[in-house]
DNA sequence: AGTGTTTCCCAAACCGCTTTGAGGCCTTTG
DNA sequence: CAAAGGCCTCAAAGCGGTTTGGGAAACACT
């Protein structure tokens, strides 16, 4: 069934029958609803493509898996791809994936922008200088980008958390309980949501005249084997920190595994502070003792950052958003005062 | 630059230049090697939508999230897709992911197929009776089942992992270990990959003459919290199990933490088999003592099940397929022989 | 020279929708 | 009563590719 067999159905022009269903102003409420209930009753479906070429939007927003990730794939990815799809759907969108294939991601964002296969990006987990940005820029496509260059703030359209603010507030709930050595298991820090959480980290310390020790910190993959091996090799170490700060809830995981091997009881032997995106499998105030979070839903933030580029698509010259998200710290049962033996 | 552009640069018509491009045979090397050449000088990428539009084909899969996975989206997901997409993406094919939304799934299939949004689609977590099969069927639509229907096994494609022959041989290992009483935490078992499991775990026990205790079982969500609980749970009962099997990773670490609590040494006061996907960010092998496992990489499911869905586009009339891959029981640290006392 | 084969290329139709520009009909207004 | 203005509707022209049905040129063979 298409439109040319559904007009005819109908006694009607293309026209008429596409700007009826179309809700546009020139046709007439009688014509309108019986149009509608015939297009109802017969099933028809207007073709995809035909749409997409008439109008030159594709109805798409997309995502590349940035090819240095294909291999190890986040598990935070698909919480915010579904707040994101979520949204889309609402509003008749379709959400993309791209991943790898023998292309490099710029010839795919160009391929995107120039074949018309999708309205706009969402540009996620950024690098302190990320090219991609600039890319973008150049190919005109509207993006929005899910966390920040380093420094630059103006020029694009971006939604991040204030990670240095959250680890800030977390490290310094620490200090002020009296913990002087703290370490620091970070995401890999040429990713700048990691590079902002140290300097956070590092932020508070200063504040309290304290030096970081590179030996009490990790930067890199952010699984629960790390977590263990990382927070096990901190805690060993002599002068052991007395706290943690743990940049995901697989790293908090393995720190846990850790800290039970080593029979350090968390909250008082060892205070550990986690981030939470909010992983439906990963509660962190299921845990014993419940865990202190600096937290921020993964999910929202794929909403709104959809939200956003839909705006954009929208109306593509008006200003550029940017908002960044404050991160609550909860406090929970897994920090405590530092040992006094510390 | 469209397609008409670049012949008019070239001198030549349209159609040669589309199928010199095409590799239709109907065009001189010299010719063809002069048109590819121009059309990378000038960036020309041919207009997705059009080309849909005329071939009728959409060069995409799609995915479509149950509802009742919107809420709780599966950390396997992501890797599954991955893989999938990988394929796609070498093979010149988009993946198109479609959540929620105010529509219904049996509408978005619709809308799926009678729009050509895409050419085929993958259908996940299968239900013990599900009804999205025979939609797909009557609406041919190409598609592939990711697990199976609950009995039936024909009439439609599927691939799937030997959920029950890797239960049972997990459950044998230990009851030849001398266990007696052994405990699942399993998925919900209104999906068919835990029914099976569950089936092979009770047979295995029938085998031995071993009778399966409700108290000793969970079904349900599988995320690190329940696990936490429901394996202190099932622990503390009265003549506890003296091992576990668990139906993913995440129940292993929440069930990991809950025998640390009770103080149960792990591979001798209480066995523990987890299943495990093969995700790269909670790693059976680094776990102390390190997991035995049953084992199947989701990645290499999620690619696989891309290939034959593109091959059943290509030739919707070949033959149905169907895969049932052996999981292979790896033997580890965190088993070993029931406990005297038990 | 006439015929048949290849080889290479073209004009035009088509995919199914949107949108433009025009026109018919009916009501209002001077 | 004629002109103006609204309201509806339509035919046709795109959108940018693919594909069909020839046709011209070059060559080989009677």
């Amino acid at each position: 069934m298409n439109l040319k067999e559904l007009s005819q159905q109908l006694n009607l022009s293309q026209t008429t029958v596409s700007r009826a269903l179309n809700g546009y102003p020139e046709v007439g409420d009688a014509t309108r609803s019986r149009v509608k209930a015939e297009a109802e009753r017969l099933g028809y479906r207007p073709n995809l493509h035909a749409r997409r070429l008439a109008t030159g939007r594709a109805h798409a927003i997309g995502y590349v898996f940035p090819s240095d990730r294909t291999v190890m794939i986040d598990p935070l990815f698909s919480d915010f791809v579904a707040g994101a799809a979520d949204v889309c759907a609402l509003q008749g969108f379709e959400t993309l994936l791209h991943a790898g294939g023998q292309e490099d991601e710029a010839s795919v964002y160009r391929r995107f922008a120039e074949g018309g296969a999708v309205d706009g990006v969402v540009v996620q987990a950024p690098h302190v200088d990320d090219p991609r940005v600039a890319l973008l820029n150049e190919l005109k496509l509207p993006y929005i980008v899910h966390g920040r260059l380093d420094s630059v703030e103006d020029g694009y359209a971006w939604l991040d958390i204030d990670n240095r603010g959250a680890f800030h507030k977390a490290t310094k709930l620490l200090t002020d309980l009296g913990h002087r050595r703290i370490g620091l298991l970070n995401g890999p820090e040429n990713l700048t949501f990691a590079l902002h959480r140290r300097e956070g980290y590092e932020k508070a310390l200063q504040d309290k005249g304290l030096l970081s020790n590179q030996t009490f910190m990790y930067s890199g993959v952010m699984t629960e084997e790390t977590g263990y091996r990382e927070a096990k090799r901190i805690l060993q170490s002599k002068d052991r920190p007395t706290a943690l700060l743990l940049s995901s809830m697989l790293l908090v995981s393995g720190a846990i595994r850790a800290a039970h091997d080593l029979r350090l009881e968390i909250g008082s032997d060892v205070s550990l502070i986690g981030h939470d995106d909010g992983l439906p499998f990963l509660n962190a105030e299921g845990l014993v003792p419940s865990l202190t979070t600096t937290s921020s839903s993964i999910r929202a933030a794929g909403s709104r950052v959809a939200e956003l580029l839909l705006e954009r698509i929208e109306k593509p010259e008006g200003e550029l958003p940017r908002e960044l998200w404050n991160v609550d710290l909860i406090v929970r049962g897994s920090t405590g005062p530092a040992p006094v033996t510390g």
